[in-house]
DNA sequence: ATCATTGTATTAAGGTATCAATACAATGAT
DNA sequence: ATCATTGTATTGATACCTTAATACAATGAT
């Protein structure tokens, strides 16, 4: 698997909006252990300081927290993540509707428009 | 008016996504003459050398030019303008798509859910 | 001729992001 | 006891972004 970052954001950012994906997407489940930071900087190809900044970021969300020596785990707290994805939902969608609206397109206007555009 | 920046993303990234609507919504038209940097610097309480940033690259994508001791001023090319607008929409969509099958929804199903999301 | 305005360039400073290279403490396995 | 693995912290180097403060050249208006 390749990860792509962009430039113009800082990559700890990025990280992290991969992390949410996969809390949300089930990749990793609740109360379930994560790969070392070692680990998951290997994956992505970081700097492990920088995959730290990333998962400290994580856990000042509560969504995943510490055992020191032992290592970190996704919280327990399922409502915790089912309210992530909803955020997450919905940013998307208003931040599409915001988009098309600077555009002069309407609610009903974008709807229709996404029709015509491949997935 | 007030411009609010994320911290996130460099500034003068985000001044070329500002430009990029006002060309594309018409705030300044094909051929328009375009307010002095050091004005638009004042507009967006920036750097004029922030300013000044965004606007080269904006002349880099032919979307301005500039005529020197008189101003900088909107492309003649109004299938450019066109173009932008129609890329800018088609990205939109798409990211949205993309970012709704992260979390597992398809293309009927992210459809519908704009439905329920006030504009 | 003089002046204001235009775009443009330069230098210095401060902040932040990133990576590299270490180091340390705590725990579990051997 | 020893070792590997865990999270965590520190220091230094590099690069980029941003601002500030100037400066210069060219044009049009007066």
């Amino acid at each position: 698997m390749v990860f792509e970052f962009d430039n113009n954001i800082p990559i700890y950012i990025q990280l992290l909006e991969y992390m949410k994906i996969y809390l949300i997407s089930g990749t990793f489940k609740c109360g379930e252990k994560l790969p070392s930071v070692r680990e998951f900087a290997q994956t992505f190809k970081v700097n492990p300081n920088t995959m730290q900044k990333a998962l400290s970021e994580l856990e000042n969300m509560n969504l995943i927290y510490t055992e020191r020596t032992n290592g970190k785990f996704v919280t327990k707290d399922s409502q915790l993540i089912e309210k992530l994805k909803d955020e997450y939902a919905i940013t998307l969608a208003k931040s599409y509707f915001q988009g098309m609206k600077r555009i002069g397109l309407g609610k009903a206007d974008s709807i229709r428009y996404l029709e015509g555009i491949e997935e």
